[in-house]
DNA sequence: TATTTTTTCGACCGTTAGTCGATTTTTTAT
DNA sequence: ATAAAAAATCGACTAACGGTCGAAAAAATA
């Protein structure tokens, strides 16, 4: 690993320890770079702005989640299970997370935006493989597969992280995914009970 | 109407005209200043902030949009042209769009947020009302109309404020929106010719 | 050792949102 | 009508920020 590959990945970690904490709007550059013991010029050498610096902090974030959402790709379970394994990976394990809750501050709603689209962006393709490969079993039966799977996880997204969402939107989101999918009538509705104990798990709290 | 008031409201139709012309953050609030021929103190002494002057702007412009979907609702057409015409009203004509375009800006990301979801807030009981009336006319056949409804706003909003969509996309979508909406196959189709003509007027420039 | 490339420096810039005490205008009370 | 109080206006000034640039130091290469 080269010199400047080093200095980067440095910057990276800081700015990204700043953003979580204060938000990526009440940072500035002139911080970063104080806590980095760097100049001005240094910092622009590596970035070629500040929002540039957010996409590629963001790039690092998200890189975790979806090494797991390929794992599930290739776990030995039914389709219909990776689905859900995989849709569910835009929303990590609640508590723990540091990075959920911490986007949900109102300061870093570009990132959370940001955030989102990226995931979104990695996770259609890993999404498409499986539902060709439900096809291919017979479970799903459907075209523009890729169009279908973007909307899927763009519903799931908009509809589940913020923990607003009761009973009927459960009953549509199944609905609706079995739909877009083409899959016989309950066949995701195993997805119910997954849900539920899991926003019993936050309520509980 | 006090003297206060009057003034108020000829700066926020001033921030009005210039937001939508060259974009919100693209408009300082000198140039808002010298336009009025007043001082910058007058200004603060109106509103305690750039950002919450835009607050007060797109309240405007939200009341006149759902306005305009309100008149839609009234409107002696078919149940299905009701529909696209207060779903399109979340994505007002292109180019003159207000809200559309200044929001888009990576700095607006918390506003736009707030106004989808203020809009989509207020859209879907009119919505639903629709749904209802096309259910009673047979056209229509579900339950949970309102989730259902807002599902279909978050999906419109999602894909097609960014015009960064193809022909697959609307095909799924008109798809979806029949299946979520219990409507015969084609019953939708005709939205197709509406996006497409859109989305070429916009090309064309 | 000489030279070229990579990295670092930090003073400086332009723009911008926002402040503040002073001043003028308008309203209210006597 | 006049004095006092409140509302509105002024504009110079500040502080912060993202970003630039030419020069210098460090590292790599010949």
């Amino acid at each position: 690993m080269k010199k400047g590959e080093r200095r980067k990945l440095e910057l990276l970690k800081i700015a990204y320890r700043l953003f979580i904490s204060k938000g990526y709007e009440n940072t500035s550059v002139d911080e970063i770079i104080e806590e980095a013991g760097i100049a001005k010029g240094t910092y622009y050498y590596y970035f070629e702005s500040k929002e540039q610096m957010l996409e590629d902090v963001i790039e690092m974030m998200i890189d975790t989640e979806v090494e797991t959402a390929r794992l599930v790709l290739g776990a030995p379970i039914p389709v219909e299970q990776k689905i859900v394994g995989i849709i569910s990976s835009i929303r990590p394990t609640q508590e723990e997370s540091p990075i959920e809750g911490l986007l949900m501050k109102p300061e870093n709603a570009l990132m959370h935006k940001k955030t989102k689209q990226k995931i979104i962006e990695k996770l259609v393709p890993l999404l498409t493989e499986v539902v060709e490969e439900g096809i291919s079993r017979g479970v799903f039966d459907c075209e523009n597969i890729p169009e279908r799977v973007r909307f899927l996880l763009i519903l799931s997204s908009e509809t589940f992280d913020e923990s607003l969402f009761g009973e009927n939107d459960i009953t549509v989101f199944i609905d609706m995914m079995e739909k877009l999918l083409g899959a016989k009538a309950g066949t995701m509705g195993f997805v119910r009970m997954l849900i539920a104990s899991e926003n019993n798990d936050e309520k509980e709290k």
